[in-house]
DNA sequence: TATAATAATTTTAATAAATAAAGCAAATGG
DNA sequence: CCATTTGCTTTATTTATTAAAATTATTATA
């Protein structure tokens, strides 16, 4: 008996077999035949891959039919139920464990707080009962954990899986996450940072659902961007891709942490708006003061605008989205001036592209990392469904 | 006898094809045995695709080889000689129409002016007879030519094959330029404007061979961008991606042709130099001012570098390439200035990507367009070798 | 100079997953 | 109730791969 492993004909049946998962999920609820016709496989080769995946559990029959004449079609679903994801978000004070089902939705969430604490064991020791009871809640439904997506507020570099040093998270540098998380939970982790995941979150269950290129920027103590091209994140030679919080804006500006001069998180972020306002005060603060008609407080609020107004465009330009989704713990006082935002942008790009680009607010408020860190798992089980269900190798 | 069609295998075959085809460009000459290696093919597969590349006449074996016992290795190398590309560079006022080898080495190169002329057809009439004779002269040697690769001053909407609105080319809007060449010619046509040729010239023929993210920036009388990640070149869901002339880099300032104010365009191309020096002189004068020590010259050429700084760092932040290439009409003024630009930039950079990323000039000069015209068929010969080979379907 | 050892490549039989086409199942309408 | 239509499944065929054995080319050694 030869034990033959052609891997290039798996490779072709996975593909097919996530493009399947895809086009179901995309489409909410699909029949055989339109499958046929939107992949161009055979219905025969569509029977048997729905076939497995129906005995995976990951899709199912729904009773559904249309047409006036001849047998009805059976729409097939994603089936949401069967297997869950945990996402976790680590911040830089505060922890998010959420257990979730297929489509993103919660079943359980826990927040912790994390000030002070710099040791990332020990973070991850405050973590690991929630964790723990998540997985056992998930056991005891039969709907197993597929994996671990975490969202961490800088990035990593991938050949290491150590964190990059990531301003304003001291004591992380250097540590190696995703082992460590591997090790601990015995679950296939997957990581990436907080405006990635939150780009996911809305790729996968968001707005960005139909829309293949999408940018996220995440406003709060820094500014962060993800981008989604062609339905894939894009991550760049160093993953340093999409530092928008990091263009010149203001050149002869304001020297940034990260070594450039006058970038617009030098002024667009929290510390940057109370810097330019009043140092040693709150966000709060702030925006109680423009309520109640502060001059020097509006003039900063208007410049705030403004420098968001200038930095969509350049991203506009440089990144050509379908959506450009706003987010972040900065963006909630600033929601009221959506459209304001919005039709300033749209009044300084070109004319013919105006209307096809959308300026909206995240879809997942303060759970956006914990179901972007969802999200990322959910994003491999579509790329690749049976390696992702067979679970971390040994 | 039924005649199957099985598309799958040969979608399989053909990608394997092209992953070998790829490696053996990367790598100059490469033996069977490292091919086996480098895709995770088996030797058996590598014996029978290298065959046929053989046989396509795209490769050929190179008598070298290596080691001290055993049979020696045969190298492969790809076959340069035995088919050509044209190339064909549309600039506002003058064409360049070449014929290359597939290494993109001119074999014959004629350029043509076009000042006056509005009517596209009348362009067209003008390049025919010297398009026509470089196919004579390759049908001449044997060595058909596989594609007409064409560079344009704006971007093209992919779906309907027409220009859209290059600033400073009347007259072309709208045109449906890839049917007609088709029909014209009767070769197998792909066109991308300047800044994406010129980021594949460097891709496939210059200092991005091997680096698979990589930005080339056009300096001349616009400012134009051609990224390419992960080998692949970007263009946004509008065909917009990599505007990188129309960053917001002076809050405030001068409105654009493109409907945003203070791009990095309207002070750093050809006629924002110009605007912020004396209006209605050349840009010759303006470096001859600049030689003489005129003050208003230097301090406007200070200015330039600066702005080109600022500019490359945020490039940098928001595209993470492993190489910045710098061209353009305007780019061999500045080329003194190369590797103070080069500190200048990194001295704003994250320090520990400091020395991984790589600022360099154009390979290809004057007729880097050109040559990315070739390049833009090149590439579609690597990623496709047999689908590029049949020719234009029907 | 023959022969053993070694390494590169080719050949051969087996295999998996697709295609094409025929067959079966389910629904409607005269 | 049967013909028609449409959706899905089954079966035989095809293909490019894998695994393993065979062949070829080269060097070292007796």
């Amino acid at each position: 008996m030869t034990t033959l492993k052609p891997v290039y004909l798996q490779k072709v049946k996975q593909q097919n077999m996530a493009d399947i998962l895809q086009k179901i999920w995309e489409h909410e609820s699909i029949s055989r035949v339109e499958l046929v016709e939107l992949t161009g496989l055979t219905s025969g080769t569509i029977t048997n891959l729905t076939q497995e995946l129906l005995q995976t559990g990951l899709i199912r029959e729904s009773e559904t039919s249309s047409g006036s004449v001849g047998r009805k079609r059976v729409m097939l679903k994603l089936r949401t139920d069967r297997y869950t994801i945990i996402g976790l978000d680590i911040g830089r004070t505060s922890f998010e464990v959420v257990l979730a089902d297929l489509a993103g939705r919660m079943i359980k969430s826990v927040e912790g707080n994390t000030v002070g604490i710099r040791d990332p064991e020990q973070v991850l020791d405050l973590v690991a009962p929630h964790l723990e009871s998540l997985k056992t809640d998930a056991a005891d439904k039969k709907s197993p954990v597929i994996g671990l997506g975490v969202s961490i507020p800088g990035p990593m570099d991938k050949k290491t899986g150590k964190l990059l040093s990531p301003p304003n998270f001291p004591g992380w540098e250097g540590y190696p996450i995703q082992s460590a998380l591997e090790r601990r939970f015995g679950l296939n982790v997957f990581i990436e940072d907080d405006a990635r995941t939150s780009a996911l979150a809305e790729r996968w269950y968001g707005l960005g659902r139909k829309a293949q290129d999408l940018l996220f920027v995440t406003m709060g103590m820094g500014i962060g961007g993800g981008v989604v091209a062609k339905g894939e994140l894009v991550v760049g030679s160093n993953g340093l891709y999409g530092q928008v919080g990091h263009i010149t804006l203001l050149p002869g500006g304001e020297i940034c942490a990260c070594g450039n001069e006058g970038c617009w998180e030098t002024v667009g972020s929290i510390p940057g708006i109370l810097r330019r306002w009043s140092e040693g005060n709150t966000i709060d603060g702030f925006f109680q003061a423009v309520r109640e008609g502060d001059p020097a407080a509006v003039q900063c609020m208007q410049e705030t605008l403004y420098y968001l107004e200038c930095a969509l465009t350049t991203l506009f330009n440089t990144y050509d989205p379908e959506v450009i989704v706003l987010g972040g713990k900065l963006y909630p006082y600033l929601t009221m001036h959506l459209s304001e935002i919005r039709s300033r942008v749209k009044a300084r790009m070109y004319a013919f592209v105006r209307d096809r680009l959308h300026i909206e607010s995240a879809t997942f408020g303060a759970s956006q990392n914990a179901v972007g860190a969802v999200a990322l798992v959910f994003g491999a089980l579509l790329n690749e469904p049976l390696q992702t269900l067979a679970g971390p190798k040994t």
